[in-house]
DNA sequence: CGCCCGATTGACAGTTGTCAAGGAGCGTGG
DNA sequence: CCACGCTCCTTGACAACTGTCAATCGGGCG
């Protein structure tokens, strides 16, 4: 299966999210002549940190994630990439940080040129670039006071808080249903996230389950039964109120 | 002396950084219709997070803060404002921390309105403001790693080390001279920065001094005597390498 | 059925936080 | 001009949280 032949933009699941959200259909048929597909496996290096990149992309499924890693080995994700995230930079050809897949990823890839050329004269593309960079920069700041000055049981509740509020402004949840996350991190992957140990993400997962905060399901299922406890665990004050 | 009376933007010191950096002189004076200025002392609040703000600035002179807090009084700085960094955002009209002033600060403010509608109209500014928030994006992820993973002493190296970079690259140093940094930062608000306590800080400092990678000259001022060897400290293994 | 990888749990150590007691610089007022 | 007091900083002792090292567990796949 080609992943080049795939689906018309109008019929993209992130077609009102990413970086054509804004984009009038005579736009959209601009970025349809110089996209294309392609397809990673959970592990695989998207990007190298340093390496040139001829591409930026839209990630349509699949999770990936921005790490930076010290020479020691000490690694820290710095950002998730979720359905209709971007990834690169216009203007710049290479990363500072490796990304690589977590789950199944499918990227809509834009030649780096031609969409630079696109970004000029195409005001909704560098609009909505805009608006999702401070969105990207609002939510890095936001981790920073996880990383700062939350504790570690604090963390991993944010992280579930985070992921969940990710996922349901996606696809609108099916209220009544508890809450469920499939994770498509390993622990050490949430333990990069967070800036703490693999065995400190077991165990604060563990007392959270034991405190009734969560219920754990097979190693990568948590359930929610009560999503304001999951906040107040959290100690996020910040309960996602809309800003105008 | 009222600040409105001020010099012609072809004066302005950030004029070639600035969100203004690559306007025309025509659009200059687009922005200069609907700029005045203000003025901070130390300690004051510029903005509460959620409050409304009816304009978005340019640092002109001085520092600022972005700060988060917790509802036990945890805090964690999440953003350095430096002259000719931008505040405030483009289609919202409140931001989630509190902005406030450390050393003086004057900031070259746009009211909101007229500012959104020339981001619309004037494709310098827009992609000014993209670029700008891409850097500071890739800033924040930089600080990720140091809040994540890096050691108290790491984290303060890695602070001297990021102020003086942005410093002479505002200004390029006098080579040859000791480095110096007059840091407009308390031991508090370097904690609050770093995600520490004041007295990690202070002890931090101490055993640099006493390992000779830094001099202390009163309580504000850090020489360098050896930038290699601070970057050592920072484990800083990305050097400020030119990206393109 | 057994191996292998990821996860859990335990024991212990180390870094950093907490609490507390000085110490230094600076401005104000006598 | 000096003394006082205030604020900020430094340093110490101790505690707590998280990291390190190691053993065990358990599910999935050959």
């Amino acid at each position: 299966m080609t992943s080049t032949m795939l689906a018309e933009c109008a019929d993209c699941p992130i077609r009102h999210r990413a970086v054509c959200a804004l984009c009038e259909p005579h736009e959209l048929t601009l970025l349809e002549d110089i996209k294309y597909y392609r397809q990673f496996a959970p592990g695989d290096t998207i990007v190298w940190a340093g390496e040139k990149l001829d591409f930026v992309a839209s990630v349509v499924t699949g999770m990936a994630a921005l790490n930076r890693t010290m020479e020691d080995g000490r690694r820290q994700i710095t950002g998730l990439l979720l359905p209709s995230d971007f990834l690169g930079r216009p203007g710049r050809s290479s990363v500072r940080y490796d990304v690589s897949a977590i789950s199944d990823v499918s990227l809509c890839c834009f030649r780096r040129k031609p969409f630079e050329d696109l970004v000029e004269s195409t005001p909704h593309i560098g609009q909505r670039l805009l608006e999702m960079s401070m969105d990207e920069l609002d939510a890095a700041r936001e981790w920073m006071l996880v990383l700062g000055r939350k504790t570690a049981r604090e963390r991993i509740a944010s992280l579930l808080a985070m992921i969940l509020q990710r996922e349901t402004q996606a696809k609108p949840a099916d209220a009544g249903s508890a809450l469920r996350i499939d994770l498509p991190l390993s622990r050490e992957g949430i333990a990069d996230c967070l800036g703490m140990t693999l065995e400190t993400v077991s165990r604060q997962l563990s007392h959270l389950k034991r405190d009734g905060v969560i219920q754990l399901e097979g190693r990568r299922t948590v359930l929610i039964p009560d999503m304001d406890q999951l906040l107040l665990e959290a100690a996020d004050d910040a309960d996602g109120g809309v800003l105008d």
